[in-house]
DNA sequence: CGTCCACAGGAATGACGGGCGG
DNA sequence: CCGCCCGTCATTCCTGTGGACG
């Protein structure tokens, strides 16, 4: 009762005080939110070119005819989404002043992963309504079909990121969404595809890329000078004045530049230098917070990526860490599977297969938290050869508070030094 | 120059928990 | 409640392959 007690006015004057340095210590931020990649300014710099072009094509639906399908390319943080936003938002305002009918559908891939989703989230900004799940795609297509055409307006499809639909579920909506115009009397449909990868068209049926690419716009990486202004732009209305040092302001921008020229990440960059200016109280933003900041936002995405992972995956992990431990810096997959299902059997689940710990693997791989490339051994086969991208430390931080695995963490040096005597 | 290792990775199929309309 | 379809994860079966070795 009386530690109940005391351990409350503790953690309320541990609380006062972060409160009110939050609340008090606003020598470092006006507005945050303006760092938030899903802000839209209202002005884009170096991206009036392509401002004008995707005008240009999408300007015919204000004379209530169907514009261009357009497709959109270039890799991520260059402006695509911001772009489309701004010139489909205006476009909307202006069709409401000439009494144009139009509607807009942003729909993002990443989020509506499936054909059905697509569909479902179509039929959602028409005000059709359509279960979650439950209907063949076949159905919500048609009801997507008739409610269209009963409200007979031009409808913009926007697919953002559409390239993860087509590589998991092949290029049927896009296929449906390109011939639906034939099966439509009242309303009429464009699209516009925007995909971070530009190799994207090879995966394309021809028929679908003929139609899909009447228009297209590329979009450059930003050079470190673009970012820069682009930067400036957002730390007037991010930032108090005199906040930001340039040199934290050029930093950001070289380190972004450095990677893919990608806008998001050196807003990101700039926003969590902010941050770690503010807790240590200073009222300054340095590169030094620049630096730390790139850490941190690192740190932070291999932690997540690590405590999400599945058990599997976490297992597969664990496995490499085990290796690495005992010395093997680049391990293949025989290795791998064989110590994968030891641990399994330690702990009481039944291994996958050899094949679906390979796309463990390469999921892993392309989260980054490990290295997977394939190379030929000549007579002695061809395999992948893995290694680990985390520091060991950080997996058995981050593993040993899991219950399920963390006991693991220690067991397996056991049996893997005895394998390792047994095989010399 | 062909063989053959040790897998890679595509395709088809199945199991499962969930939700629908009738 | 049934029969059907959904998406997801996993299995099974399969064909493909770079290059050291003989």
């Amino acid at each position: 009762m009386d530690m109940g007690g005391g351990g409350e006015v503790n953690n309320t004057k541990i609380l006062d005080e972060l409160f009110e340095n939050c609340v008090g210590n606003t020598q470092i931020f006006d507005d945050r939110e303006v760092l938030r990649h899903d802000y839209l300014p209202d002005k884009l710099p170096h991206r009036g070119e392509q401002i004008k072009s995707l005008g240009q094509t999408v300007a015919p639906v204000l004379k209530g005819a169907r514009c261009s399908n357009i497709f959109l390319y270039g890799k991520t943080g260059t402006g695509k989404t911001a772009v489309t936003k701004y010139v489909l938002n205006y476009l909307e305002t202006k069709a409401k002043e000439f009494n144009a009918p139009c509607k807009v559908c942003y729909v993002n891939c990443r989020f509506a992963g499936t054909p059905y989703r697509v569909f479902a989230r179509l039929c959602q900004s028409l005000g059709v309504f359509v279960p979650f799940t439950g209907l063949s795609v076949g159905e919500v297509f048609d009801r997507f079909r008739t409610g269209l055409d009963g409200s007979r307006v031009v409808f913009i499809v926007v697919l953002d990121e559409v390239d993860l639909l087509m590589k998991t579920r092949g290029d049927s909506v896009l296929y449906e969404l390109t011939r639906i115009n034939e099966m439509l009397c009242n309303s009429k449909v464009s699209l516009v595809g925007i995909s971070n990868d530009l190799r994207l068209k090879e995966f394309l049926d021809p028929r679908v890329l003929s139609s899909l690419s009447e228009e297209e716009i590329v979009f450059r990486p930003y050079d470190a000078g673009e970012l820069r202004n682009i930067l400036f732009e957002r730390a007037q209305l991010a930032f108090r004045e005199g906040v930001l040092s340039d040199g934290a302001l050029s930093l950001c921008a070289a380190l972004a530049a450095a990677e893919h020229g990608d806008a998001r990440r050196a807003l990101d960059l700039l926003r969590v230098a902010g941050e770690v200016a503010e807790r240590k109280g200073v009222d300054v933003i340095v590169e030094e917070h620049v630096r730390e900041a790139e850490r941190r936002i690192e740190h932070n995405r291999v932690t997540e990526a690590l405590r999400n992972a599945t058990l599997h995956s976490k297992l597969v992990i664990l496995t490499l860490f085990h290796l690495s431990k005992a010395g093997v810096r680049r391990a293949i997959t025989g290795q791998i599977y064989e110590l994968y299902n030891e641990l399994c059997g330690e702990l009481g689940v039944t291994p996958l297969t050899q094949r679906r710990v390979s796309t463990l693997v390469n999921e892993l791989d392309a989260i980054g938290l490990l290295n997977a490339r394939v190379v030929s051994m000549g007579r002695y086969g061809r395999t992948k050869k893995i290694r680990l991208e985390v520091t060991r430390t950080l997996v058995r931080k981050v593993f040993g508070d899991d219950n399920r695995i963390g006991c693991l963490v220690k067991y397996a040096s056991k049996c893997l030094s005895k394998r390792t005597r047994d095989g010399s």
